[in-house]
This record gives C-alpha cells, sequence and structure tokens, in this order.
DNA sequence: CTCCAATGTGATACACCATCACATTGTCAT
DNA sequence: ATGACAATGTGATGGTGTATCACATTGGAG
C-alpha cells in the first residue's frame, strides 16, 4: 500500500513513514534558501519544518553538502534552460546579448541560489564526474561557445572575460554594493 | 608593571592576563582567514590558538561577526594603499588600467580575504556609519571617480560596469571556475 | 595603597551536525 | 498470501560552536 499524498505538513503525520520526504525537503530548502540563503540553512530546521526527526534527512542525504548539491544541481539546470532559451527567443538583438540580459535576470531573480551556486565554493570541490560539475559545465559551455565563435582570436580569454563581467554585476548587486536595472547595464555592457 | 610581550604561543600562559590578545586574535584570524576562509573560522580555534578560554575573545569582539568586521575593515584599509599606490606610480594615461592591474592582483592574492570583504554580506549588514562601510567605500570611490572622470555621459553606470568586470574575474578565479593569469586578463580587458 | 575597570576563567544553555541501534513498513520472491 | 529484506523514520548520543554569566585576577589611576 502507497501513503496518502497528503498530510505532510508540520505536525504529527498519520503514517510512520512519511512517504515524500525526499522532494519535502528539497522544496523546503530550495524556499529557505531563496528566503534567508544558504548560510543559516540547517538540517534541522528542515527536520522540523517537515515534521520527522532531526536525523530522518540523513536518510536522503549524506550531508549538509549533499543537500546543498541536489539544491545547487537544480539550479544550473535551470539556469542552463534559461540561457538557451532566451538565445533561441529570437528578435532583432543578437542571440549573445539576450543571453547577457537572461543571465543578469536570472541572477536578480534567484540571488541566493545564484550565490550557492557559484561563491559558495560547491562546485571546485566537487567530484570532476559529479552530477553538479557536469551541469554546471554544461550552464556555461552554450555562453562561453557563442563568445568563442565572434572573437575568434583571444576567444576563450575574451569570453572568460565577458562571462566575469556578467558574474560580477550579478554579484555586486547580489551583496547590495550596486542598485542598477538589468535594462541599464545591457544599455553599457559589451555585449 | 607590564606584561612582558613573549609567552603568547600556546600552551599555559604565565600570567594571568594575556596582554595582547586582541592583536593575536585579529593576527590569528587573518591567517586562519588566508588559509582557509572565513567560513571555517571560530572564536572557539581562535580562543585555543592563543591558549584562553573560549570566552575571552568576547571581552574584545561583542560577536563573531564583530571581529570579521574588523579584520574585513584592515582589508579594505590595505586594498585601498594597494589601489592608490598603483594609481600614483606612473603617468597618469594609463593609471586606471594600472589600477585595474592592482586590483586583480590584489584579488587573487588574498582571495579568502576579498571574498570576505565583497562577498560575505557584512557590509550591507553594518551600519550606514561604521568603520567597515566607511572603509568599503574608501575602497570604490578612488576607482570609481576616475572612471566617471573619462565617461562623462553614462559616467556612474559605465563605472559600475568596469567594477563588475573587476570584480567577476576575482570572484570566478576564486571560484575556480577559471585560471587565466592576471596578465592575460588585462591583455583583454576594456580598460 | 586602595579601589576600580579591564581582562581572563569556568560553567552553563542552546543550536546544529552526524551517527548509532532500534522500530516500522513497503515490496518482492516464492 | 506471507515471510524476509531493504528502505525509511525515531530517539539518544557525542562532538563542536556561539554566546552569556558570575566570579577571579590584575594593572593602573587617584
Amino acid at each position: 500500500m502507497k501513503h496518502s499524498a497528503g498530510a505532510k505538513s508540520s505536525g504529527s503525520r498519520k503514517t510512520y513513514h512519511h512517504g515524500a520526504l525526499r522532494k519535502v525537503l528539497l522544496d523546503a530548502a530550495r524556499a529557505e534558501i531563496a528566503a534567508h540563503g544558504a548560510r543559516g540553512l540547517s538540517m534541522a530546521s528542515l527536520a522540523r519544518r517537515a515534521g520527522v526527526a532531526q536525523s530522518a534527512p540523513y536518510r536522503h542525504f549524506s550531508d549538509r553538502e549533499d543537500l546543498l548539491f541536489s539544491v545547487a544541481t537544480d539550479g544550473f539546470e535551470r539556469f542552463t534552460e534559461a540561457l538557451l532559451e532566451a538565445a533561441s527567443d529570437g528578435d532583432d538583438m543578437s542571440a549573445l546579448s539576450r543571453m547577457a540580459a537572461a543571465y543578469l535576470v536570472f541572477g536578480e531573480r534567484n540571488v541566493e541560489l545564484y550565490r550557492l551556486m557559484f561563491a559558495s565554493g560547491l562546485v571546485p570541490g566537487a567530484a570532476s564526474d559529479s552530477p553538479l560539475k557536469r551541469a554546471a559545465s554544461a550552464s556555461f559551455q552554450p555562453l562561453l561557445d557563442r563568445v568563442t565563435a565572434l572573437d575568434s582570436p583571444t576567444s576563450h580569454l575574451s569570453a572568460h572575460v565577458r562571462w566575469g563581467q556578467l558574474h560580477g554585476l550579478v554579484m555586486l548587486k547580489a551583496d547590495g554594493f550596486i542598485h542598477d536595472s538589468v535594462e541599464a547595464l545591457m544599455g553599457v555592457i559589451s555585449f
């Protein structure tokens, strides 16, 4: 017999087994990260929020880091999707320019998730063949490839520099150092 | 009688009062941050390292964050110094370019400190009139002013974009996403 | 020299991470 | 069906860290 899908909220469950704990934990983690950043996220609070024992989450994630891996990987996938969609959208603007705008918009709308993905040290720490590393690489490739296609001479360097420009703007905004709108920035950016 | 300046290493002190605990804590914190980042820095480990009780550091810093404020403020001061020195080094024609290079070099040589300064959420959280905020502002001003002087029209926007470029490159390198040398980057950057 | 403010100590309360033995239950082979 | 097994949840535990408190020690001002 399957567990009923309901009764997932906090409080005392009716069934001993939760039934969808992994998904609930991930959803709660995404929400918590979006609201307050990955910094303050704790396994304990997630467990409480899901109405299970503190040790329960460890049945689904070996580590706090392991859970963050999952969230970050998912983030990279959504990021890739956003970039690719922007590229194949077909206005008069160049595809690259649209990708740049999409990049900034994603960063603006998912500040804390972006920070987790790019500035939490998760990716460099991950194994080369991990899902996270793959998802991360898959994110930059489209952008880097397109830049490389344009600037043949110093291709990969100039791709990195442009990437750096976008990344820097997102992070400076994320950390409250600048407050310019994406539209304003797009008017000045070299893309 | 003053305390002897020696015998600060770990182990049991001879004197009840440490004598220079604040300075020792700050030095240890800087070293620990440079080595392993601000993430893993704990008051407890600093206390152990200084050979005092766990509660002793709280006589000098109200908070863990308070200690980080001090380190970051100091970092901003050294950062400002590095930028200004680079600017006033030769002909004023390339002053901006030299500042850009100095920016990247500082970031490369002080990865974790830079991260603490710019990407740890300390500055936005600090009070407007705090030493940290002042030191931080003093850091960007020279750079922003010089860019503003060049690009009159969209002055402050273009200054932010250039700043973003430098910041992004430092952070991408810090987080292991790119590995280009400063010299290589300077060849491609728009400065 | 005496008192006081500064500084250090030990104990304490709380939160979190991670692991363990044990409990419960879904599922799969027979 | 049913019984064994694997998956999942529980409660307890040990370790570390943050922060605060009453109390101890001491340097220095008067």
